[in-house]
DNA sequence: ACGCACTCCGTAAACGTTTACGAATGGTGG
DNA sequence: CCACCATTCGTAAACGTTTACGGAGTGCGT
């Protein structure tokens, strides 16, 4: 099958006529229409995808970037395999595809969707793993490019964005923990670039100021976001002279490799060192003692991140008219052995 | 920045010189290239993929289908987000791009490539997760897109494809095991629907009968290939009435539940029961006590695959003449403590 | 002076769609 | 019988690019 051409011929009709039929314009005869199909879905013909977007210069793709970066590797994050079942549920309803743009890990990330957006192949994008000031929201704002980005930026001051609640969960982690009588609580944080960092702890830092509670630099623990990085936490923890009695872990999965360096000398998490998790990674749920994590659906932050999306490109802007143009979305907590205990009771 | 019109505009040329110019062509002065180079960045001008697309019938992008299955989310299989690095290594040599093309969960995977092909999106296809019968494989070869599939089928037998080494792991693992002194080894295997369980057990069954040791179907523990597929696989393996002296885990996360569920009836992995593992996942490393595992390079494997992929197509066939058709991937065993120890020896 | 080769560039067609426009037909009301 | 409208369809232009073809200019050998 070559073309649209070649299916006007066989059934004798004009292509013009065989596009408006296809595509469900009105001036076509319900008969016509119906052999068009008929023969289209015989001949397995599907519209060449350069040729409507060169006339209607729109792709009807959606663009999702994400990093294959080494750390990413690492970790493994299935945020946006699960992120993605809910933007496609909320796709589909309007016949839209969304394709994964990764990002080489030796490439410019701005480079790269520069290139990527010039070339036309998508209508619109989904950037993740924001930094704090990123350029790329600059260029897309530039090129008007209809896109959300996944965790706020300050560049992004009036751009869309959706973003977890870092702050919600800093403040009521701390809030628990001190309601259990503990005074030394010690939070992990990835390097200040990340926007998501900078959030964490300044919301930890204000609600232990809340309880009189002084901020002690010692106390952040600056590794990566994976396993590796809490077995690396935990190792700097046990060095501190004085030990913390809690420690808030910026990623859920860290806390496999905390769990080990712990277990390793002897400190036994829920009962010598409160853990609480954060965000979303079913691995971590085989934890013993089960661990205490805020958790979130993932499929509903992909169904909103999908309509916020589209509530900012013109074509289906009416169609969601109310959707907020930033959203934190928030966590419940899951509670768990890891930090049901009271500081200076007796065990 | 509207098309190349403007641009030559600008530059007082011809479309077809500054074409040209920007494509490398020969026929074109070195002091008009560097002109048109040197504007079209000044400008940002980079060239529109519909337009390209639709002169020269191809795109410059190669497709790699995954699935967001709600278990691909669950296992947070970071096997892709490896292979993509070693992939992208190769293609840009050739200025290709990669795209991701996440197959909705609500789609017949069939129905989604046969779409994603006709649309002409991309050039060639990377295919995943390859059933035993797979009609993807008849569709992607009567369409003439080059293709190579990870994953091996029997629908596949003149098509390329990559796999790992399911029989040597199980082959040498059954023979490590039995040379220290086991002879009741159970094995996981998936749903008998997905090939590299065909594979992988048909060659555990025959290391067994090597060794005049009769197959034992019981010992066949068909769950999940994720750590909740671990966790149930030890519960039945504690319930049978002889129990095994060994286990070998088709997915290295699984151990993470099994280690759980062992514990928590006081059966110590690499004491009394020995465990080992298959394939790559980082996070497991940090199982107590180490797994012993088979595991590979993914930034290798992606390479081969991507190399595998480009000689098959027509453009770059010459490129990379001798490259297999067919590979089997070979891993390396990691021992670890999990299998550290002779059976009946006194520990 | 002429032919020839070579370099550089402009012209125009082609890729496969969609869609504005108008033509053809049939029906209806006056 | 005419004017008018509705329905249905064909025609042709347009989207942005690449490329075959040929023309203009220059240099060189005869």
């Amino acid at each position: 099958m070559k073309g649209i051409r070649q299916l006007a011929e066989q059934l004798d009709i004009s292509i013009g006529t065989v596009s408006r039929a296809l595509n469900g314009k009105p001036d076509v005869n319900d008969e016509t229409r119906r052999r068009v199909l008929a023969a289209a879905e015989e001949l397995g013909y599907v519209a060449n995808q350069s040729g409507r977007s060169l006339r209607q210069g729109e792709t009807k793709v959606i663009g999702l970037m994400i990093e294959s970066s080494a750390e990413a590797v690492e970790n493994a994050d299935n945020f946006f395999l699960g992120v993605i079942s809910g933007l496609q549920s909320v796709f589909a309803r309007h016949k839209l595809d969304l394709i994964m743009l990764p990002c080489p890990s030796d490439e410019d990330p701005h480079e790269y969707l520069k290139r990527m957006v010039a070339r036309r192949i998508v209508d619109a994008m989904i950037i993740s793993n924001t930094q704090r000031i990123d350029r790329r929201i600059d260029l897309l704002s530039r090129a008007k490019i209809p896109f959300v980005a996944v965790g706020r930026s300050v560049s992004a001051s009036n751009s869309p964005w959706i973003d977890l609640d870092f702050e919600g969960v800093a403040d009521r982690a701390v809030e628990r923990l001190i309601a259990r009588g503990h005074r030394r609580i010690a939070i992990t944080a990835p390097s200040s670039e990340v926007n998501l960092g900078y959030v964490f702890l300044d919301s930890y830092r204000r609600a232990l100021e809340r309880h009189d509670i002084a901020f002690d630099p010692s106390l952040v623990i600056r590794v990566r976001s994976s396993e590796q990085g809490g077995y690396q936490a935990a190792h700097e923890l046990l060095l501190l002279e004085e030990r913390p009695t809690a420690v808030i872990l910026i990623y859920e999965l860290m806390a496999i490799g905390l769990y080990r360096r712990l277990m390793e000398s002897g400190v036994i998490p829920g009962r010598d060192l409160a853990v609480i998790g954060f965000r979303d990674a079913p691995r971590a749920q085989f934890l013993q003692p089960s661990l205490s994590c805020f958790r979130m659906s993932l499929y509903d932050l992909g169904a909103a991140l999908g309509r916020m999306l589209l509530a900012n490109m013109p074509a289906y802007r009416e169609v969601y008219p109310d959707e907020a143009c930033n959203i934190i979305w928030p966590l419940e907590l899951t509670p768990g052995e890891s930090d049901a205990f009271q500081v200076g009771a007796m065990v």
